[in-house]
DNA sequence: GATGAATGAGGATTCATTCAT
DNA sequence: CATGAATGAATCCTCATTCAT
């Protein structure tokens, strides 16, 4: 504060640009280091890239971030999704049926993550787990833990509402998380995922899903017996 | 000629472990290649490591392999599954129900795939594609085309004979898909796809999404109306 | 020799052919490093193209010569001018003028040494000298000593006959020299010494140098009609 | 604007010194190269030592050159001699004797090739024009073919003005270039070229060497007083 | 703060040499 | 003797990181 009021207003002027810029430095970087390391991996990607994507130069990367690794490490957690203490308020304030709940949830999340950049450190995170475990520990349990907590308590919910059927929510609860995260996969490496044959329109994707799933933990259906056989390997 | 006679079964044998090592020297380069890639990537694997695994030194690696990008395709060209004939000819010829053929589906895939190294073939494409895009299209093509191809087909045959609802093929592919890439990465960077709260059963976690799906997919049920409303955005 | 009478006639007669080859072995390693070595330069050759060309394994190469440095060496005294102490007999008894023994000089030395495959040792001591002080020195003092003494016992014998004007004879050598060693440089390395508009003529080049230098070398530069016999073959 | 007014001298001096580094950089490496290539051939020389001698790491080597044999092919163009445009003047506007001339010539040469660093590039041609293809096309195109024309073109007018005898240009040519090329040979592998018994002194070699070229190329040989004066330098 | 020239450790690749067969 | 698979020292080249300006 002090320092404004000495600093002369042409200065000011003067610096404004800079200084403005100065700020949004960080965050410039790490958008094309998302970027980057999303597309190319961690290792592949080089920081004289990173740096003239966010238009400084190598040197000036290295004013922000000591490290190649403390930058990816500042990805990860610049991109870590901080929805979960809303979505859980959201949950406890929620009034509708299960499969509102469950569609909401679906379609939040794509709108919130998987149609952002930040959709990306999924793939991120998976490719480079092995090689940080500490910031893929961080990334689970900020990310992993919370939203397949969230999702498992929907299901409760829905059970005890007697909504959803008895299933084990263990593994129940990743009839909603897989197709999500195929979609953001597909989304940054398309030709792993998805033929080319056909287009993906990602609320028709999430629509389509949520038809399936919803039908198929709802309670009422009754004779669907033929399958029980097939499950035992 | 008589040479012939005097190669005796010594020598025969003399030649036997230098051969047969010979021989098997690129299957063990590619399973110490294959490992290593999918642990930290293509980058991040260096040769002398993958080298090491093998038993071998350095230089023999680059015997069988003229460089690290050619052992990275070998490696994704050796482990694609060329599954893909022998599965269609069992869906021509299978007799069953749907929820029997979806079922055996995914156990199969399971079992011969996802239970497998070349589970981590997935993984491997999902980092890298973006780094070998001639590579990536060619699993695309290998893998990716044929198996969305036969769950379609597999899914429009239930849809003809009536045991499964209407509905959009080209997504509905993903309920019987999205699960299994997910157990396969899971195998791969669990840390980055699963809570380590709870322990993953591959079969049960299978038999799980298979009663979810096949019951979603099922042509009988009626009381699902309040679907409907949430699918729209 | 007893090992002759030991061998019955059949295995002699098998092994005939691969005997002789054995021991034309190293001349036939030595004829392709000197191609080699002469086309490439030393370093850029590899003992398994060296090995190749003659026709045999890379193994077999270090059975005879100890190193690649080794069979450079040998390469290099295979193919040193072992004709002075001949030349310096021919010298001694040559009956005939000057003019008529320099022509025979340099038409034999084009015919002996620079039209056969040694001519490439000179192209191969320029280039390496540096890189084997020791074989050079060797070189210096086995080909470009008696050489060029020799050269100059040819002129010192003129100038005393007076059929060759007084000169500087540590100079005039290389007026016979240069030539000579343009020639066989040109023939190994065209692209660096002769132009590819016109095409030359050894028999015609020889001749059209011998012409000057001994017109410029005579004493009374009028009756040298002995030339045109000499350059002719 | 008013930044020009502050850029106080101090900050430019504070530059100079780096900068005028940076920008000898190039220079001091294609010295260091011109010197080590020449010495021991392009594979025999390791680009460290290269930049070892221009004091700076092997880094900053590539950072000036992408690679080994861009630094050689750089290398051959910055000592390729640019002096056939002012030579080719030079001998437009000649008024002098073709012996004048031809001594100018060589004596020019060798004073503005022969005797500098660049001479090497005829050594280096010739022992990599095997290995440089494309370079020793440009090296041919470049010094070898107008080297050859303008010496022809000398020698066409001294027949043209009755000095000169008649004789076939494309090969009496080489009466004035091979003694030109020995003597750089010489210069940088004396042990290919020259007995150490005597020591050659390049300007009274090319005054021998003129000596009897003019004569032996001269119209009627006797009048030949004019050469004396030329050989001086 | 910003720059980019300089560095040098690290990794891919080559190839002379060895040696079991 | 002959082979060629195996080796690993040597070398080119990259790129994260430093630091003088």
């Amino acid at each position: 504060m002090s320092l404004v009021k000495l600093t002369c207003p042409i200065k000011k002027a003067f610096h404004a640009k800079r200084e403005r810029r100065k700020e949004s430095r960080p965050g410039e970087l790490l958008e094309a280091a998302l970027d980057l390391f999303v597309e190319k991996g961690f290792a592949a990607t080089r920081v004289e890239e990173v740096a003239a994507r966010a238009g400084v130069s190598k040197g000036t990367l290295f004013l922000y971030f000591p490290s190649k690794e403390d930058l990816f490490k500042a990805v990860v957690r610049e991109n870590i999704s901080s929805h979960f203490k809303e979505w859980n308020q959201t949950f406890d304030n929620f009034k509708g049926t299960s499969a509102e709940m469950i569609s909401l949830c679906m379609n939040e999340w794509w709108r919130r993550v998987g149609a952002t950049k930040a959709s990306g450190i999924k793939k991120l995170m998976l490719s480079e787990a092995g090689n940080f475990p500490d910031i893929a520990a961080f990334y689970r349990q900020e990310v992993v833990e919370p939203g397949q907590l969230l999702i498992r308590r929907i299901l409760q919910r829905g059970k005890d509402r007697g909504e959803l059927r008895d299933m084990d929510l263990d593994y129940a609860v990743f009839s909603i998380i897989s197709p999500v995260i195929l979609l953001m996969l597909a989304k940054h490496s398309a030709a792993a995922c998805v033929s080319d044959q056909v287009s993906m329109d990602p609320e028709k994707y999430i629509a389509s899903q949520l038809q399936i799933i919803l039908y198929g933990m709802s309670q009422a259906p009754l004779q669907n017996k033929s399958l029980k056989k097939e499950t035992k390997e």
